[in-house]
DNA sequence: GTAGTGATTTTCT
DNA sequence: GAAAATCACTACA
């Protein structure tokens, strides 16, 4: 394992929503599955924040589903959409604040051999973690992951100490409400982005 | 190459 | 009962 490499504190989610999504861009997910380690480079987020945002979750108030939202900052937040895919998010703020940054794309990095075996029809490497429902069916994560401490040993993000890549923006994916916020962010030179 | 639509189930109204 | 922070497949240009 890279020496410089570091977990992510708490402190690091503690942070205005938009400023954590934007730091997100260059820093890897380790996952520590049951079949081995997986990683993957973050290249594509978006911010979900609670009351000024009608696309958020939690902009309707505390529920069953999105309660960890509003609990400590660095914990996982998945949720089940369409009937079949799972969204990773990184709670973030203050506990009582419903915000999350979720993860749309990120380059896989170690364990190719297990995201192909979770993610059957996919033939290239560009083609697992391009995705948030994807990333989620290539790491194996379901409901269980949902609240796990990111300051844990299972499942964590690391700063390598990379070159910052460059940073775009738009607006959000997939959503009906709130298109007017430019919360996604992304590595412009990453060719593993969600199509538009 | 783009556009349209079906799959499938949890969650909230 | 309707909508949902998606994806893959089909049709067509």
């Amino acid at each position: 394992m890279n020496k410089r490499a570091r977990k992510l504190p708490r402190s690091f989610y503690d942070r205005p929503t938009g400023l954590v999504a934007r730091d997100l861009l260059g820093k890897y997910i380790v996952y520590n599955s049951p079949k081995g380690r997986l990683t993957g480079r973050i290249v594509e987020v978006e911010a979900y924040i609670g009351h000024d945002d009608p696309a958020c979750h939690a902009a309707r108030g505390e529920t069953e589903r999105n309660r960890v939202m509003f609990g400590l900052p660095g914990f996982s937040y998945i949720y089940f959409i369409y009937g079949m895919y799972f969204c990773l998010n990184f709670v973030t703020e203050k506990k009582g604040f419903g915000a999350a940054v979720l993860l749309r794309a990120a380059e896989p990095c170690e364990g190719l051999e297990i995201m192909y075996e979770n993610s059957p029809g996919i033939k290239k490497d560009g083609q697992l973690l391009n995705g948030p429902g994807k990333f989620c069916r290539a790491f194996g994560l379901t409901r269980q992951h949902n609240g796990l401490d990111l300051t844990g040993s299972v499942l964590y993000l690391e700063n390598r100490f990379e070159k910052t890549p460059r940073i775009g923006r738009s607006r959000r994916i997939g959503i009906r409400v709130g298109q007017d916020k430019l919360w996604r962010y992304f590595d412009v030179d990453s060719k593993v982005i969600t199509k538009r």
